[in-house]
DNA sequence: AAGTGTGAACCTCTTCACAGCA
DNA sequence: TGCTGTGAAGAGGTTCACACTT
Protein backbone atom coordinates (compact mmCIF):
# COMPACT_ATOMS: atom_id res chain seq x y z
CA UNK A 1 0.00 0.00 0.00
CA UNK A 2 1.59 3.33 -1.08
CA UNK A 3 1.21 6.56 1.34
CA UNK A 4 -1.98 9.04 0.85
CA UNK A 5 -1.52 11.37 -1.48
CA UNK A 6 -1.06 15.25 -0.10
CA UNK A 7 -4.53 16.08 -1.72
CA UNK A 8 -6.23 13.27 -0.56
CA UNK A 9 -5.12 14.80 3.15
CA UNK A 10 -6.53 18.20 1.92
CA UNK A 11 -9.83 17.49 0.51
CA UNK A 12 -10.23 14.56 3.91
CA UNK A 13 -10.48 17.85 5.61
CA UNK A 14 -13.11 19.23 3.85
CA UNK A 15 -15.14 16.20 3.68
CA UNK A 16 -14.85 16.08 7.26
CA UNK A 17 -16.11 19.57 7.68
CA UNK A 18 -18.88 18.93 5.55
CA UNK A 19 -20.05 15.61 7.21
CA UNK A 20 -20.10 17.10 10.33
CA UNK A 21 -22.59 19.51 9.17
CA UNK A 22 -24.53 16.66 7.89
CA UNK A 23 -24.38 14.75 11.14
CA UNK A 24 -26.08 17.80 12.78
CA UNK A 25 -29.17 18.23 10.72
CA UNK A 26 -29.47 14.32 11.00
CA UNK A 27 -28.21 12.97 8.07
CA UNK A 28 -27.39 9.47 7.84
CA UNK A 29 -25.87 8.94 4.01
CA UNK A 30 -24.41 10.31 1.14
CA UNK A 31 -24.03 9.70 -2.13
CA UNK A 32 -20.16 10.53 -3.69
CA UNK A 33 -21.95 12.80 -6.34
CA UNK A 34 -23.76 15.00 -3.24
CA UNK A 35 -20.45 14.61 -1.12
CA UNK A 36 -18.38 16.18 -4.03
CA UNK A 37 -20.97 19.20 -5.08
CA UNK A 38 -20.59 20.00 -1.16
CA UNK A 39 -16.40 20.44 -1.24
CA UNK A 40 -16.62 21.33 -5.01
CA UNK A 41 -15.28 17.86 -6.40
CA UNK A 42 -16.34 15.60 -8.53
CA UNK A 43 -17.76 11.94 -8.04
CA UNK A 44 -15.11 10.07 -9.33
CA UNK A 45 -12.54 12.22 -7.08
CA UNK A 46 -14.90 11.70 -4.00
CA UNK A 47 -15.02 7.70 -4.41
CA UNK A 48 -10.71 7.75 -5.47
CA UNK A 49 -10.42 9.48 -1.87
CA UNK A 50 -12.68 6.97 0.10
CA UNK A 51 -10.83 4.08 -1.40
CA UNK A 52 -7.35 5.24 -0.18
CA UNK A 53 -8.64 5.05 3.12
CA UNK A 54 -10.09 2.02 2.72
CA UNK A 55 -13.69 3.42 3.54
CA UNK A 56 -16.34 1.55 1.25
CA UNK A 57 -20.08 2.34 0.66
CA UNK A 58 -23.11 0.73 -0.93
CA UNK A 59 -24.65 1.24 -4.16
CA UNK A 60 -27.93 1.38 -3.06
CA UNK A 61 -27.55 3.90 -0.10
CA UNK A 62 -23.74 5.27 -0.76
CA UNK A 63 -21.33 6.20 2.42
CA UNK A 64 -22.45 5.81 6.10
CA UNK A 65 -21.48 9.19 7.63
CA UNK A 66 -20.81 8.76 10.81
CA UNK A 67 -18.79 5.48 9.91
CA UNK A 68 -16.92 7.97 7.37
CA UNK A 69 -16.27 10.17 9.99
CA UNK A 70 -14.74 8.13 12.54
CA UNK A 71 -12.38 6.84 9.33
CA UNK A 72 -11.33 10.15 8.69
CA UNK A 73 -11.02 10.88 12.33
CA UNK A 74 -8.78 7.84 12.80
CA UNK A 75 -6.50 8.75 9.96
CA UNK A 76 -5.72 12.27 10.49
CA UNK A 77 -6.16 13.34 14.44
CA UNK A 78 -3.80 12.27 17.14
CA UNK A 79 -5.26 10.50 20.05
CA UNK A 80 -3.62 12.25 22.34
CA UNK A 81 -4.35 15.71 20.81
CA UNK A 82 -1.97 18.22 19.65
CA UNK A 83 -0.73 21.40 20.91
CA UNK A 84 -0.79 24.45 18.29
CA UNK A 85 2.11 27.74 19.12
CA UNK A 86 1.70 30.85 17.30
CA UNK A 87 4.48 33.48 16.73
CA UNK A 88 3.15 37.21 15.70
CA UNK A 89 0.33 38.64 17.26
CA UNK A 90 -0.59 41.08 14.53
CA UNK A 91 -4.32 41.18 13.04
CA UNK A 92 -2.71 37.99 10.83
CA UNK A 93 -1.90 36.14 13.91
CA UNK A 94 -5.28 37.12 15.69
CA UNK A 95 -7.72 36.26 12.75
CA UNK A 96 -5.93 32.60 13.07
CA UNK A 97 -6.66 32.77 16.90
CA UNK A 98 -10.55 33.85 16.36
CA UNK A 99 -10.97 31.91 13.71
CA UNK A 100 -9.80 28.55 14.75
CA UNK A 101 -10.31 28.64 18.38
CA UNK A 102 -12.75 25.27 19.79
CA UNK A 103 -13.36 24.38 16.11
CA UNK A 104 -11.39 21.03 16.55
CA UNK A 105 -11.37 19.36 19.67
CA UNK A 106 -7.77 17.43 18.60
CA UNK A 107 -6.18 20.35 17.78
CA UNK A 108 -5.84 23.51 19.97
CA UNK A 109 -3.80 26.67 19.50
CA UNK A 110 -2.16 26.67 23.27
CA UNK A 111 -0.55 29.08 23.16
CA UNK A 112 0.74 32.67 21.36
CA UNK A 113 4.47 34.29 21.31
CA UNK A 114 5.37 37.48 20.55
CA UNK A 115 8.65 40.43 21.72
CA UNK A 116 5.74 43.37 22.37
CA UNK A 117 6.01 43.35 26.71
CA UNK A 118 2.20 44.74 26.07
CA UNK A 119 0.95 41.56 24.84
CA UNK A 120 3.61 39.17 27.26
CA UNK A 121 1.16 37.31 30.14
CA UNK A 122 -2.46 38.90 28.55
CA UNK A 123 -4.86 36.44 26.99
CA UNK A 124 -5.71 37.46 23.78
CA UNK A 125 -8.54 35.61 21.80
CA UNK A 126 -9.31 33.18 24.38
CA UNK A 127 -4.90 31.93 23.75
CA UNK A 128 -2.27 32.97 26.10
CA UNK A 129 0.65 35.21 25.21
CA UNK A 130 3.91 34.25 26.16
CA UNK A 131 7.66 35.86 25.37
CA UNK A 132 9.15 34.49 22.44
CA UNK A 133 12.12 33.11 24.59
CA UNK A 134 9.99 30.74 26.67
CA UNK A 135 9.23 28.60 23.41
CA UNK A 136 11.16 25.75 24.62
CA UNK A 137 9.54 25.64 28.03
CA UNK A 138 5.43 25.87 27.00
CA UNK A 139 6.06 24.26 23.88
CA UNK A 140 7.18 21.19 25.76
CA UNK A 141 4.61 21.93 28.45
CA UNK A 142 1.27 22.27 26.11
CA UNK A 143 2.36 19.43 23.70
CA UNK A 144 2.99 21.52 21.03
CA UNK A 145 3.74 19.69 17.27
CA UNK A 146 2.59 22.72 15.03
CA UNK A 147 4.10 26.28 14.72
CA UNK A 148 2.34 29.12 13.20
CA UNK A 149 4.43 31.58 12.28
CA UNK A 150 2.42 35.23 11.27
CA UNK A 151 5.44 37.32 12.22
CA UNK A 152 7.04 40.08 9.38
CA UNK A 153 9.61 38.32 6.90
CA UNK A 154 12.36 39.93 9.12
CA UNK A 155 11.57 37.64 12.05
CA UNK A 156 10.05 34.91 10.50
CA UNK A 157 13.81 32.41 9.86
CA UNK A 158 14.64 33.29 13.54
CA UNK A 159 11.49 31.98 15.18
CA UNK A 160 11.18 29.17 12.60
CA UNK A 161 14.78 28.06 13.66
CA UNK A 162 13.11 28.51 17.37
CA UNK A 163 10.46 26.28 16.52
CA UNK A 164 12.91 23.37 15.14
CA UNK A 165 15.09 22.92 17.38
CA UNK A 166 12.32 22.23 20.50
CA UNK A 167 11.09 19.84 18.20
CA UNK A 168 8.56 21.13 15.93
CA UNK A 169 7.97 19.03 12.85
CA UNK A 170 5.09 20.70 10.92
CA UNK A 171 5.44 24.69 10.05
CA UNK A 172 2.56 26.93 8.43
CA UNK A 173 4.08 29.93 7.69
CA UNK A 174 2.35 33.12 6.64
CA UNK A 175 5.79 35.30 6.21
CA UNK A 176 6.87 36.16 2.51
CA UNK A 177 9.89 34.59 2.49
CA UNK A 178 11.32 30.92 1.92
CA UNK A 179 12.63 28.96 4.98
CA UNK A 180 15.51 26.98 5.68
CA UNK A 181 14.78 23.90 7.41
CA UNK A 182 15.68 20.46 7.81
CA UNK A 183 14.81 17.84 5.63
CA UNK A 184 11.66 16.57 8.00
CA UNK A 185 10.15 19.05 8.84
CA UNK A 186 6.90 19.86 7.08
CA UNK A 187 6.74 23.36 5.67
CA UNK A 188 3.09 24.71 4.75
CA UNK A 189 3.71 28.24 2.73
CA UNK A 190 0.59 30.95 2.03
CA UNK A 191 2.15 33.73 0.22
CA UNK A 192 -0.50 36.59 0.36
CA UNK A 193 1.46 38.27 -2.57
CA UNK A 194 1.66 35.24 -4.84
CA UNK A 195 -1.87 34.68 -4.24
CA UNK A 196 -3.00 37.96 -5.26
CA UNK A 197 -0.23 38.41 -8.40
CA UNK A 198 -1.90 35.08 -9.43
CA UNK A 199 -5.53 35.98 -8.97
CA UNK A 200 -4.37 39.50 -11.35
CA UNK A 201 -2.89 37.84 -13.89
CA UNK A 202 -5.59 35.04 -14.66
CA UNK A 203 -8.16 38.26 -14.14
CA UNK A 204 -6.29 40.35 -16.97
CA UNK A 205 -6.37 37.31 -18.45
CA UNK A 206 -9.86 36.52 -18.48
CA UNK A 207 -10.77 40.14 -19.08
CA UNK A 208 -9.06 40.03 -22.71
CA UNK A 209 -10.76 37.56 -23.60
CA UNK A 210 -14.12 38.70 -23.22
CA UNK A 211 -15.23 40.10 -27.22
CA UNK B 1 2.76 27.97 -28.33
CA UNK B 2 0.70 26.21 -25.18
CA UNK B 3 -0.54 28.34 -22.07
CA UNK B 4 1.87 28.77 -19.31
CA UNK B 5 1.41 26.05 -16.12
CA UNK B 6 -0.26 27.73 -13.43
CA UNK B 7 2.48 27.31 -10.89
CA UNK B 8 5.07 28.75 -13.52
CA UNK B 9 2.46 31.89 -12.70
CA UNK B 10 3.09 31.27 -8.80
CA UNK B 11 6.60 30.90 -9.03
CA UNK B 12 7.05 34.06 -11.19
CA UNK B 13 5.57 36.05 -8.61
CA UNK B 14 8.41 35.02 -6.06
CA UNK B 15 11.01 35.51 -9.05
CA UNK B 16 10.47 38.91 -9.22
CA UNK B 17 10.04 39.95 -5.51
CA UNK B 18 13.85 38.73 -5.00
CA UNK B 19 14.95 40.25 -8.05
CA UNK B 20 14.03 43.45 -7.12
CA UNK B 21 15.61 42.95 -3.35
CA UNK B 22 19.13 42.00 -5.83
CA UNK B 23 18.22 45.13 -7.58
CA UNK B 24 18.38 47.39 -4.65
CA UNK B 25 21.39 45.96 -3.85
CA UNK B 26 22.93 46.54 -6.98
CA UNK B 27 23.55 42.85 -8.62
CA UNK B 28 23.17 42.47 -12.06
CA UNK B 29 23.10 39.45 -13.11
CA UNK B 30 22.26 35.69 -11.38
CA UNK B 31 22.86 31.90 -12.01
CA UNK B 32 19.81 29.26 -12.20
CA UNK B 33 20.82 27.65 -8.73
CA UNK B 34 21.15 31.02 -6.75
CA UNK B 35 18.02 32.06 -7.77
CA UNK B 36 16.41 28.43 -7.46
CA UNK B 37 18.15 28.63 -3.33
CA UNK B 38 16.19 32.18 -3.24
CA UNK B 39 12.90 30.72 -3.77
CA UNK B 40 13.60 27.30 -2.37
CA UNK B 41 13.14 25.55 -5.73
CA UNK B 42 15.77 23.39 -8.33
CA UNK B 43 17.39 25.18 -11.10
CA UNK B 44 16.14 23.16 -13.75
CA UNK B 45 12.83 24.18 -12.94
CA UNK B 46 14.27 27.85 -12.89
CA UNK B 47 15.64 27.04 -16.45
CA UNK B 48 12.07 25.33 -17.53
CA UNK B 49 10.33 28.66 -15.64
CA UNK B 50 12.50 31.04 -17.87
CA UNK B 51 12.48 29.09 -21.15
CA UNK B 52 8.27 29.30 -21.05
CA UNK B 53 8.62 32.91 -20.85
CA UNK B 54 11.17 33.07 -23.10
CA UNK B 55 13.43 34.73 -21.34
CA UNK B 56 17.23 33.32 -22.29
CA UNK B 57 20.80 33.81 -20.17
CA UNK B 58 24.36 32.90 -20.93
CA UNK B 59 26.44 30.17 -19.72
CA UNK B 60 28.97 32.86 -18.53
CA UNK B 61 26.75 35.28 -16.85
CA UNK B 62 23.65 33.43 -16.46
CA UNK B 63 20.62 35.74 -15.99
CA UNK B 64 20.28 39.43 -16.40
CA UNK B 65 18.39 40.84 -13.82
CA UNK B 66 16.67 43.96 -15.01
CA UNK B 67 15.65 42.28 -18.09
CA UNK B 68 14.43 39.80 -16.09
CA UNK B 69 12.31 41.58 -14.26
CA UNK B 70 10.95 43.56 -17.29
CA UNK B 71 9.91 40.25 -18.81
CA UNK B 72 8.29 39.19 -15.46
CA UNK B 73 6.55 41.98 -15.59
CA UNK B 74 5.54 42.42 -19.58
CA UNK B 75 3.80 38.76 -18.83
CA UNK B 76 2.05 39.57 -15.47
CA UNK B 77 1.30 43.09 -15.01
CA UNK B 78 -1.67 44.80 -16.89
CA UNK B 79 -0.45 48.30 -18.15
CA UNK B 80 -3.14 50.59 -16.85
CA UNK B 81 -3.00 48.82 -13.61
CA UNK B 82 -5.94 46.93 -11.95
CA UNK B 83 -7.99 47.50 -8.37
CA UNK B 84 -8.75 45.29 -5.84
CA UNK B 85 -11.47 45.13 -3.66
CA UNK B 86 -11.67 43.52 -0.34
CA UNK B 87 -14.96 42.47 1.72
CA UNK B 88 -14.96 42.38 5.20
CA UNK B 89 -13.29 44.25 7.45
CA UNK B 90 -12.16 42.04 10.33
CA UNK B 91 -8.64 41.23 11.52
CA UNK B 92 -7.78 39.28 8.60
CA UNK B 93 -9.41 42.24 6.59
CA UNK B 94 -7.08 44.42 7.54
CA UNK B 95 -3.98 41.97 7.94
CA UNK B 96 -4.58 42.11 4.25
CA UNK B 97 -4.43 45.52 3.54
CA UNK B 98 -1.52 46.61 5.98
CA UNK B 99 0.73 43.91 4.42
CA UNK B 100 -0.19 44.54 0.68
CA UNK B 101 -0.45 48.23 0.57
CA UNK B 102 1.69 50.05 -1.51
CA UNK B 103 3.86 46.81 -2.14
CA UNK B 104 2.93 46.44 -5.90
CA UNK B 105 2.23 49.78 -8.10
CA UNK B 106 0.06 48.52 -10.74
CA UNK B 107 -1.93 46.09 -8.17
CA UNK B 108 -3.60 48.76 -5.71
CA UNK B 109 -6.37 47.73 -2.94
CA UNK B 110 -9.07 50.45 -3.72
CA UNK B 111 -11.86 49.74 -1.83
CA UNK B 112 -12.70 47.91 1.01
CA UNK B 113 -16.33 47.07 1.95
CA UNK B 114 -18.47 45.97 4.97
CA UNK B 115 -21.96 46.97 6.35
CA UNK B 116 -21.07 47.59 9.90
CA UNK B 117 -22.03 51.46 9.99
CA UNK B 118 -18.84 52.49 12.25
CA UNK B 119 -16.72 51.31 9.38
CA UNK B 120 -18.26 52.98 6.25
CA UNK B 121 -17.01 56.17 4.89
CA UNK B 122 -13.75 55.89 6.92
CA UNK B 123 -9.85 55.10 5.81
CA UNK B 124 -8.56 51.73 7.63
CA UNK B 125 -4.76 50.57 6.98
CA UNK B 126 -5.22 53.46 3.92
CA UNK B 127 -7.85 52.03 2.18
CA UNK B 128 -11.80 53.58 2.11
CA UNK B 129 -14.40 51.59 3.44
CA UNK B 130 -17.87 51.63 1.86
CA UNK B 131 -21.02 49.74 2.24
CA UNK B 132 -21.22 46.45 0.15
CA UNK B 133 -24.20 47.81 -1.88
CA UNK B 134 -21.57 50.29 -3.14
CA UNK B 135 -19.99 47.43 -4.40
CA UNK B 136 -21.74 48.21 -8.51
CA UNK B 137 -20.13 51.71 -8.45
CA UNK B 138 -17.06 51.77 -6.75
CA UNK B 139 -15.98 48.53 -8.85
CA UNK B 140 -16.90 50.37 -11.76
CA UNK B 141 -14.84 53.83 -10.81
CA UNK B 142 -11.91 52.28 -9.38
CA UNK B 143 -11.35 49.95 -12.02
CA UNK B 144 -11.50 47.13 -9.64
CA UNK B 145 -10.52 43.44 -11.35
CA UNK B 146 -10.25 42.08 -8.20
CA UNK B 147 -12.24 40.54 -5.64
CA UNK B 148 -10.67 39.27 -2.32
CA UNK B 149 -13.45 37.57 0.27
CA UNK B 150 -12.79 37.94 4.42
CA UNK B 151 -16.78 38.08 5.55
CA UNK B 152 -17.71 34.72 7.30
CA UNK B 153 -18.75 31.73 5.38
CA UNK B 154 -21.98 32.59 5.91
CA UNK B 155 -21.93 35.88 4.06
CA UNK B 156 -19.48 34.67 1.74
CA UNK B 157 -21.18 33.32 -1.36
CA UNK B 158 -23.80 36.52 -1.36
CA UNK B 159 -20.58 38.77 -1.34
CA UNK B 160 -19.64 36.68 -4.19
CA UNK B 161 -22.41 36.85 -6.77
CA UNK B 162 -22.13 40.63 -5.92
CA UNK B 163 -18.68 40.31 -7.31
CA UNK B 164 -19.38 38.74 -9.93
CA UNK B 165 -22.30 40.48 -11.30
CA UNK B 166 -20.09 43.47 -11.43
CA UNK B 167 -17.55 41.69 -13.71
CA UNK B 168 -15.08 40.82 -11.41
CA UNK B 169 -12.93 37.88 -13.06
CA UNK B 170 -11.16 36.55 -10.04
CA UNK B 171 -11.56 36.30 -6.61
CA UNK B 172 -9.36 35.23 -3.44
CA UNK B 173 -11.74 33.30 -1.11
CA UNK B 174 -10.92 33.20 2.51
CA UNK B 175 -13.59 31.91 3.97
CA UNK B 176 -14.40 28.21 4.95
CA UNK B 177 -16.79 27.42 2.25
CA UNK B 178 -16.50 26.53 -1.94
CA UNK B 179 -18.68 28.71 -3.85
CA UNK B 180 -20.66 29.00 -6.53
CA UNK B 181 -19.37 30.70 -9.66
CA UNK B 182 -19.35 30.61 -13.55
CA UNK B 183 -16.68 28.40 -15.52
CA UNK B 184 -15.47 31.77 -16.75
CA UNK B 185 -14.13 33.49 -13.42
CA UNK B 186 -10.95 32.00 -11.52
CA UNK B 187 -11.31 31.47 -7.70
CA UNK B 188 -8.78 30.69 -5.36
CA UNK B 189 -9.28 29.35 -2.48
CA UNK B 190 -7.22 29.58 0.89
CA UNK B 191 -8.76 27.44 3.85
CA UNK B 192 -7.32 28.23 7.23
CA UNK B 193 -8.60 24.90 8.60
CA UNK B 194 -7.33 22.91 5.79
CA UNK B 195 -3.81 24.23 5.65
CA UNK B 196 -4.14 23.45 9.86
CA UNK B 197 -5.62 19.97 9.44
CA UNK B 198 -3.15 19.11 6.85
CA UNK B 199 -0.10 20.56 8.81
CA UNK B 200 -1.56 18.96 11.96
CA UNK B 201 -1.42 15.23 10.03
CA UNK B 202 2.35 15.32 8.54
CA UNK B 203 3.83 16.64 12.68
CA UNK B 204 1.84 13.10 14.24
CA UNK B 205 3.37 11.17 10.75
CA UNK B 206 6.72 12.65 11.21
CA UNK B 207 6.71 12.43 15.32
CA UNK B 208 5.75 8.20 15.11
CA UNK B 209 8.63 8.20 12.92
CA UNK B 210 11.52 8.96 14.72
CA UNK B 211 12.93 5.99 16.34
C1' DA C 1 34.94 24.06 -17.36
C1' DA C 2 30.65 25.51 -15.98
C1' DG C 3 26.74 27.24 -17.26
C1' DT C 4 22.09 27.27 -20.45
C1' DG C 5 18.10 25.15 -23.36
C1' DT C 6 15.29 21.31 -23.98
C1' DG C 7 13.48 16.48 -25.46
C1' DA C 8 12.27 12.72 -22.96
C1' DA C 9 11.47 10.15 -18.85
C1' DC C 10 9.27 10.19 -14.71
C1' DC C 11 6.07 11.12 -11.08
C1' DT C 12 1.68 12.72 -9.11
C1' DC C 13 -2.92 13.48 -9.42
C1' DT C 14 -7.44 13.37 -11.97
C1' DT C 15 -10.73 11.43 -15.01
C1' DC C 16 -12.61 7.77 -17.80
C1' DA C 17 -14.97 3.72 -18.38
C1' DC C 18 -16.81 -0.32 -17.07
C1' DA C 19 -17.36 -4.72 -14.21
C1' DG C 20 -19.80 -5.89 -10.20
C1' DC C 21 -23.30 -5.36 -6.87
C1' DA C 22 -27.77 -4.38 -4.23
C1' DT D 1 -31.30 0.60 -12.72
C1' DG D 2 -28.02 3.47 -10.50
C1' DC D 3 -24.72 3.32 -7.64
C1' DT D 4 -19.66 1.81 -5.96
C1' DG D 5 -14.67 0.19 -6.68
C1' DT D 6 -10.87 0.31 -9.57
C1' DG D 7 -7.55 -0.64 -13.67
C1' DA D 8 -6.09 2.13 -17.21
C1' DA D 9 -5.62 6.33 -19.71
C1' DG D 10 -4.80 11.18 -19.53
C1' DA D 11 -3.21 15.70 -17.89
C1' DG D 12 -0.08 18.48 -15.52
C1' DG D 13 4.18 19.29 -13.47
C1' DT D 14 9.13 18.10 -12.27
C1' DT D 15 13.54 16.13 -13.00
C1' DC D 16 17.06 13.93 -15.80
C1' DA D 17 20.57 14.02 -18.96
C1' DC D 18 23.02 15.79 -22.47
C1' DA D 19 24.05 18.71 -26.67
C1' DC D 20 25.30 23.29 -27.08
C1' DT D 21 27.50 27.87 -25.81
C1' DT D 22 30.93 31.10 -24.06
Amino acid sequence: MTAIPVKTIERLSKYRRVINRLLEKGETYIFSHDLAHLIDSTPAQVRRDLMQIGHTGSPKKGYELKQLKENINALMDDSDGQGIGLAGIGYLGRAIMNYFGGRNPKLTIKAAFDTDPDKINRVISGCRCYHIDQIPEVVKKENITIGIVTVPSSAAQDIVNRFVRTGIKAIINWAPTPLQTPPDVFVESRDITMSIEKAAFYAKTLNSKKK
